[in-house]
DNA sequence: GTAACAATGTCGGGTACACAACACGACGGC
DNA sequence: GCCGTCGTGTTGTGTACCCGACATTGTTAC
């Protein structure tokens, strides 16, 4: 799933499957669609669905991923290096996202929203983790650290945007950024010189 | 090629390359798309594309003559019997698209722009032969009059269509549809009571 | 002229996919 | 109870498609 699909039928089938979702998302309620309708919808076979997908969850979960990794990857000034412009990027897409989804998916509950922004998350750390390891003289030593510090970061970073499109209707994606990056460009610092020594 | 394709695969690929056509139709000349354009943005292999169609010349016909259908398709209000409201339709119908066709595709040369009317026409020759043949009572024995009456009346349709399109840009589908129905009307019934004896 | 380059059209071998058929569980009606 | 319907998940066989490589045909530049 993760690993490269290098042959265009897969990207292609996938891409389908995806976008049939989001569609629908945009139309039912997730409970309300079947895995026919998707595979109908994007012009797939239902049999192939499961070649890629062991069930609509986890197209959901790939749908989002790939959405928010778009979205993402258009909006770094620089997607290889750790930066504060990079970080603000991130907080600001994030926060933008949990908006986007709200307004896209109107029949969502909770108990799938937090499937999706888990998944975001998940991409927040992958970034991270990146950009850490591409970071030049940094924690070449220990990964293990390294995780820790992309973890706790990511869900910072969460809890952030999700508090905000919540509980600030009105907020700034900019507020927002101004408020929480001395924080967390102070961990992602402090981690490093720790891991100097 | 115009038989059925059942197999999903066709149907899909078809239309992916079809939609990737009209997309780079739309900001470029036909001149200038090469099939590998056309089949990156398709996501459909080079090679994939010469199983469906000879060259970019005859893509170009399927794609026009399917949206032209579609279009025609959802324009008219009983498709299987011949009647004025469905003629009125099919001509209104013939010149909207001849309109959109020089809207959408701004770079087309005079001769591509034939090209696919003609395409336009060959679809309105089926229609009106589908028409006639489901007519109840009306030339069940002499089918190449009933031919040359399609060939005569859709040629006649062509004509007005593209008169009204290139030397009326205010007048309005209605107005064309008033002035030549009666027309045409008569030269269908006269051609269905000739039969009839 | 010719050399470099880009696009075309074709072929063979491997594979992702379509399709049909199947079993299974969950419902809802009688 | 038994029934038909619907959605799910799996399997086997045939095929549409991918990919790489090839020769051919323009096209541009030197």
């Amino acid at each position: 799933m993760d690993q490269k699909a290098v042959d265009l039928r897969v990207r292609r089938t996938r891409k389908l499957l995806q976008e049939a979702f989001l569609k629908l998302m945009a139309q039912k309620s997730f409970q309300a669609i079947t895995v026919q309708d998707i595979t109908a919808l994007a012009m797939v076979n239902r049999s192939t669905f499961y070649d890629h997908f062991a069930d609509k969850y986890e197209l959901m979960e790939y749908a989002v991923s790939e959405q928010f990794r778009e979205r993402l990857k258009s909006k770094l000034p620089d997607k290889d290096h750790y930066s504060v412009e990079n970080l603000r990027a991130l907080i600001i897409t994030m926060w933008e996202y949990f908006g986007c989804l709200q307004g896209h998916c109107q029949h969502a509950d909770e108990r799938q929203r937090i499937l999706c922004q888990s998944q975001v998350v998940n991409v927040v750390k992958k970034v991270l983790t990146n950009w850490l390891s591409e970071s030049p003289g940094t924690m070449a030593g220990d990964p293990s650290t390294r995780e820790l510090a992309v973890a706790v970061t990511s869900w910072a970073i969460y809890g952030a945007a999700h508090y905000w499109a919540e509980n600030k209707p009105k907020g700034t994606g900019a507020e927002l950024a101004e408020l929480v990056i001395p924080i967390l460009d102070g961990m992602l610092q402090t981690d490093r010189l720790l891991n100097r020594n």
